[in-house]
DNA sequence: TCTGGGGTCCTAGGACCC
DNA sequence: TCTGGGGTCCTAGGACCC
């Protein structure tokens, strides 16, 4: 298989190309009314000079995404937003329009399935193209498809467009890196020693930091250290499935096909609150935040038609130790109180004697609601019952 | 005054059944 | 008396990704 991995540049005003700006952070940013409304596309309106820097910002938001002028001073995504204060105050910063971004998201994708039907999503940004059937796609080796992706994106967007060309999403996906922004990269086999195996191991995707330490400690730094150890040597220390995976990662191999269709396991909402929390103190606020989120969760399963069984919380002390409990229902739910009467159980299951900074509800194991439907049709005409009992531990907790 | 929000997948143990 | 598998479901935690 022949794969692209594209992924868009997303911050698309040219008057702001050379300034360190960031994109981001939580609700308690310093924002004028119009920045709060506008987003994103308050700059339309507003002269750049006039947006509120880093430096001023207050809050627990993290960085979205930071033009290449604000990540010279080692800001990028993921970062707090205090930490990025402090290596770049001076930067811009904007809060984050997300209709626009999933508007423009959307426009991204649907101009590559013009050109290429084959299109795995992977987020926002992101996507694995299979373009073996494309017509054309082997000329130049993939570059001229590409080209003609990143024209056809930047049409209908305006957005420019990093991609990378290769035998398969693993070595595609890191060859995207390679010319960013606006740029293609084509890895073939033969590119493996030179082009791949000089990259830290970090570079693959599916090596996060705490694989990547872990590597660090046993003085492997590359993944060309990586291909020279033996499978045997990192199924040792990395247990079977992933020293396995590994190895073939180190060697470039990866047979995992395009994925163009798939159902969603779960759906969930989670807040992080401006202030931690009390759980006996802040009762009357907890409550109207969690009642809140069971809403959009059921929001969320009904507009998009799927009903689900298990009913999970999450939370997040203020020391960030996070914790998770799940409920299992005997029938499939969408409905509101359902979730918040279930998501209450769980609940009760945890200690709330230490400040909470986040609360989260998740339903998982989903169904699309047509065959909950069905299938509870032909529950009824075997007499079966899909009445909900409580569980039976339950007694022991009220 | 560090550290968002929405996901997926994997592992591991225990219950329960055959 | 001690000792079996295998399979599925549920729960909890954790790594990782965008």
């Amino acid at each position: 298989m022949d794969a692209f991995f594209a992924s868009i540049e997303l911050l698309r005003y040219p008057q702001l190309k050379g300034m360190p700006v960031v994109i981001g952070g939580g609700r308690r940013r310093v924002d004028e009314a119009l920045l709060a409304t506008q987003g994103e596309r308050a700059l339309r309106f507003i002269p750049v000079d006039d947006f509120p820097r880093l430096k001023d910002y207050v809050g627990r938001g993290v960085i979205t995404t930071a033009t290449y002028a604000a990540r010279q001073f080692g800001v990028g995504s993921a970062m707090g937003m205090m930490k990025a204060a402090k290596l770049c105050p001076d930067a811009i910063v904007l809060p984050v329009d997300f209709d626009e971004v999933r508007k423009y998201s959307r426009a991204f994708k649907e101009a590559i399935r013009e050109v290429a039907p084959l299109v795995e999503d992977r987020g926002v940004d992101e996507v694995y193209i299979d373009f073996t059937d494309v017509p054309g796609g082997q000329r130049d080796g993939g570059r001229s498809l590409a080209r003609l992706l990143q024209r056809s994106i930047l049409e209908k967007t305006g957005l420019t467009c990093s991609i990378g060309v290769a035998p398969n999403k693993l070595i595609a996906k890191m060859a995207s890196e390679f010319n960013k922004p606006n740029g293609i990269s084509i890895v073939q086999e033969a590119d493996l020693k030179t082009m791949i195996w000089p990259l830290p191991c970090r570079k693959i995707n599916g090596i996060g930091p705490k694989s990547d330490a872990k590597l660090s400690a046993l003085n492997i730094h590359t993944i060309g250290e990586m291909a020279a150890q033996e499978i045997g040597w990192l199924i040792d220390h990395f247990g079977q499935a992933t020293g396995a995976w590994m190895h073939e990662a180190a060697w470039g191999r990866d047979s995992r096909p395009v994925v163009t269709e798939s159902e969603p396991v779960s759906m969930s909402r989670e807040t992080t609150f401006e202030r931690d929390l009390h759980a006996v103190r802040d009762k009357a606020e907890l409550g109207v935040v969690f009642t809140r989120l069971c809403e959009k969760v059921a929001e969320d399963l009904q507009r998009k038609g799927y009903v689900g069984k298990t009913i999970g919380i999450k939370l997040r002390y203020d020391n960030f130790q996070s914790l998770t409990r799940d409920q299992t229902l005997t029938h499939y739910t969408a409905d509101a109180k359902t979730i918040r009467q279930t998501a209450g159980w769980a609940l009760k299951r945890v200690p709330l004697t230490q400040k909470l900074r986040l609360l989260g509800v998740r339903v998982g194991t989903l169904l699309k609601a047509e065959d909950a439907l069905a299938l509870q049709t032909l529950l009824a005409s075997v007499g079966t019952t899909t009445e909900e009992p409580v569980p039976p531990y339950m007694g022991q907790l009220f």
